[in-house]
RNA sequence: GCGGCUUUAGCUCAACUGGUUAGAGCGCAGGACUGUGACUCCUGAGGUUACCGGUUCGAUCCCGGUAAGCCGCCCCA
């Protein structure tokens, strides 16, 4: 016996019947964001360690112990990407997109990839679905992007998803904050983890997402960052509430709201899973997208001074949820040939793929086998239509179709048709799946 | 990275305080019914009890290690 081979830990494969919840999320996504103006851009698995590490943070987790890093044979330090953002405005900067036109949205889909301790619905190489607006100021853009985000959700059929908003400032009144920061959470100083006093010198502002139980008080009397922006960002926040209430988005004011990668700048936000009722099946882990505005990630790249906003969502987690609350919903045929042994079963399998390839979705057992086996099969795959293709059928032109979804006990429904007429006749039935 | 829990058939789970052919339901396969599914009945296949080691006359059960999965922290989507 050979050695059998398990997937690397946290790397699953994607089989059906699930995969289906994931093609129907990702078409959902295309068209959506489609719709909304933003097309779509595939990066490279892999960049330069070096365009992580200025743009999402040298001390977050993320670069800091999370990256899967290496050498390749070059002697380049290359890493697989931990996040979207950092590639796309790479990409963005590197083709001289801004020099073509003065506005650009993006999105992106596929895996990425963090070394970190697994989870229901976080996985080491995981499937973000994010968009990056490039080119505008204006609030406006930041409620476009979040109204794309909402009504994701609600095409996907995923409720009890809550918007919590917050704004961080431009950057200019944090070093003043920061230090008010710091002088309010001094005391707190002994008892805290030996993380959150890490969090405390290095980026103090995490504090206040933590969910240590002795700092739960220093947290709620903790200064908000909203009373210590500058006056830019103030408006600029007012607008994109009063912008929400007008689409009638609903949200919540977020103090606590700070996010952890390093270019955010101005909104932030974050769409958090919080069931009503029950279990959260997605426990800690409910934060379902995060996102929010980087007005100076492009410059300090190396571009030109864009403005830019953008989120990503965690797909994994979606599709959890799309699975616990809608189950699988599986492609089924329209109509199940059963075939004989005999020079007929040629004709049966023609016309099984000629109906194929009109655009029906037409199945039938390369197994052949005794057709009651044949029906059985055409009732597991929820076929809606059964019908024998045999020596009898053949000489007559005309099939018997049965009914396949009919309540047990009830009686039977057969139609007849005529071999001429069946793209007729299914293409007024492949709109009926039961 | 830290703390805790878990791992028995493809799936969901049994097996008294360690006792010798490890069971059930579902699923899968075949038959009852050689040209018509579901319901019913019968039959069958499928397990080194995650892996390695220890204690014991004897380990699915007790102990240690490893791996994988789960919960919280951390972090984040």
């Amino acid at each position: 016996m050979s050695k059998t081979f398990a997937a690397v830990k946290g790397m699953n494969d994607l089989l059906p019947p699930q995969i289906e919840i994931w093609q129907r999320i990702e078409g959902i996504a295309r068209k959506l964001f489609g719709r909304y103006g933003f097309s779509e851009v595939r990066t490279p698995i892999v960049e330069d360690t070096a365009l992580f590490v200025r743009s999402v943070g040298e001390v977050t987790d993320i670069v800091g112990k999370e990256m899967y890093t290496f050498i390749d044979k070059g002697d380049r330090s290359i890493s697989m990407r931990p996040e979207g953002t950092a590639p796309a405005a790479r990409a963005y900067i590197e083709n001289g997109v801004a020099n073509t036109e003065p506005l650009t949205r993006w999105f992106y889909m596929g895996p990425m990839f963090r070394y970190e301790r697994m989870k229901t619905g976080r996985y080491r190489q995981f499937y973000q679905l994010g968009a990056e607006a490039y080119g505008a100021l204006d609030p406006a853009q930041d409620v476009e992007v979040i109204s794309l985000c909402h009504e994701f959700f609600k095409q996907i059929g995923v409720p009890d998803v809550v918007l919590h908003l917050n704004s961080l400032g431009d950057g200019s009144t944090r070093p003043a904050y920061l230090e008010l920061l710091k002088q309010h959470f001094l005391p707190f100083l002994e008892v805290m983890s030996p993380e959150a006093k890490l969090a405390y010198e290095k980026n103090t502002m995490r504090l206040l997402d933590s969910k240590e139980a002795a700092l739960q008080e220093a947290i709620a009397s903790a200064p908000a960052i909203l009373d210590s922006i500058d006056e830019g960002s103030k408006q600029h926040f007012a607008d994109v509430q009063r912008l929400l209430i007008k689409l009638g988005i609903p949200f919540e004011l977020d103090r606590r709201l700070v996010r952890g990668l390093d270019y955010y700048t101005r909104t932030t936000f974050e769409f958090i899973y919080e069931p009503k009722s029950g279990e959260n099946a997605l426990g800690t882990a409910g934060t379902v997208c995060g996102g929010g505005r980087y007005d100076r990630l492009v410059h300090e790249l190396g571009g030109p001074e864009k403005p830019a906003v953008g989120f990503a969502m965690g797909l994994d987690r979606l599709v959890l949820l799309v699975e616990k609350l809608k189950g699988i919903e599986r492609a089924a045929p329209t109509l199940f040939i059963g075939t004989f042994d005999g020079p007929e079963r040629d004709d049966a399998i023609a016309l099984v793929m000629k109906l194929r390839n009109e655009g029906f979705d037409v199945d039938f057992d390369p197994r052949n086998g005794k057709l009651p086996k044949q029906k059985e099969r055409a009732s597991k795959v929820n076929a809606a239509w059964f019908a024998a293709y045999g020596v009898n059928e053949h000489t007559a032109r005309t099939l018997k179709i049965d009914n396949m979804r009919l309540a047990p006990g009830a009686p039977k429904e057969t139609v007849e048709v005529a071999l001429d007429a069946l793209p007729a006749w299914l293409n007024s039935k492949s709109k009926t799946p039961s």
